[in-house]
DNA sequence: GCGCCGCTGTCTTGCGCGTGTCATCAATCC
DNA sequence: GGATTGATGACACGCGCAAGACAGCGGCGC
């Protein structure tokens, strides 16, 4: 899961490096600057996934990077988040009317933007914001039914598929073929225990990558396991 | 152009009243309750476009309302716009982690309720709005009933048309046939699921377009999914 | 009213892939 | 070495989807 980027603009210097830090270390890839101009710059040469933008800003006011921004083909859909010193209703009204997906009134907690950040992510690019399960070098889309080793898609079967999902909702835990059947199958008490190692092997040859290590443990005389792998 | 359902969670009498109010006037169909359970209930049953939820409620709670909505699967992805009482920081960063994907904070004005309202919708479901819908090679547009793709129109049959709009509003994900059914139908309950099929593969030919790939991806055992294709 | 045509839902057929079981071989344990 | 447990390959069955056909229905023009 690559690092969402972020595209900070903010001309308050101790706020604009406070959050900086803060999205840093939750894994962001942040990028920050208090100009609008350059904001507008920055979004067209490497476009960010989400841009936080204070209303009021040196240069370009920030309602109308946020029109520009709408304008480009590249940057229409990223999300928005404007930062507004005014608790006037009609500049919030306006913000969102102008395209703004989010505002947050200052003051406010730096946990705060951080849920709202997370928030609109999650709703703009599930796959960013934990949507999709990720062991190792795996990643499964259960929204998507999606499932991916090291960028390559895969194709399983549907018994597979569920199979691997639940291994993955659990990773390094060791399941009995008993509890394997009763997740994977509907009808689970009418198949023999025998039938699991049958797809387990589906599943090995399945996900199966030259130069990489299976990621499916066996423990003898207890089940299996997925271990992550990279 | 159908109204967009709302489901209003609200245990205030007076605001409840007034906000069914300007709401139906706004041309949405409004269905209000004060109870959390009634509101799983009312959810359970017609999964709305979206819902406006107080934290504090009879019944069970706000935040366990937006999370069981979310665990559903039915009504994981519908946007819930949550009311807190002012000041309440720990609330709104809880309710945003629960997955609620905006808050307001008492007290509001319901003109701002109805523009975060428009904005969430216009958000998650362009059509809604009478956005023109744009996945890959392909642009529906909701108020001129019109479909191109690579810039050539498109002949599509209602029951089509209606089917494709929705997979356009959530490109990429999986529907069973009973959501589709659900989505493109107003006689869901009546109709086999077979029926899906054979109109998906109406959809397909009548998109088809020489040299260029199917969009429509068959998943087996679960549904039917729209791909983007350039 | 009559006939035409487009849309819709169901049924039938055919095919391919997924699935469960078994027999056999390999590995591990005691 | 014998016994137990897992891995592998083969195989037959049936489920799930695609495709074609068709009848019912409603709108429309004449």
């Amino acid at each position: 899961m690559p690092a969402p980027k972020l595209l900070l603009v903010e001309d308050d210097a101790p706020l604009a490096e406070l959050l900086e830090y803060r999205f840093s270390a939750e894994g962001y890839a942040v990028r920050a600057t208090a100009n609008g101009d350059d904001a507008l710059l920055y979004a067209a040469e490497d476009p960010p996934d989400l841009v936080i933008l204070d209303w009021m800003i040196e240069g370009t006011s920030g309602i109308e990077v946020c029109r520009r921004l709408r304008r480009r083909e590249e940057t229409a859909h990223v999300p928005i988040i404007m930062l507004t010193a005014r608790g006037a209703e009609d500049d919030r009204v306006r913000g969102l009317e102008t395209g703004a997906d989010d505002y947050l009134t200052k003051p406010f907690s730096p946990r705060e933007l951080l849920a709202r950040v997370a928030a609109v992510l999650r709703r703009v690019r599930p796959a960013l914001a934990g949507e999709t399960l990720s062991v190792g070098d795996m990643t499964l889309d259960p929204v998507a039914f999606r499932v991916e080793r090291g960028g390559a898609p895969l194709h399983l079967g549907p018994t597979e598929y569920r199979l691997l999902k639940y291994l993955m909702e659990h990773p390094k835990r060791v399941f009995s073929r008993a509890q394997l059947l009763e997740a994977a199958w509907d009808n689970a008490d009418e198949i023999s225990e025998r039938t699991v190692d049958v797809h387990i092997r589906r599943l090995r040859q399945a996900i199966e990558v030259a130069g990489r290590d299976d990621p499916i443990r066996t423990v003898r005389s207890a089940g299996y396991a997925l271990e992550p792998v990279r």
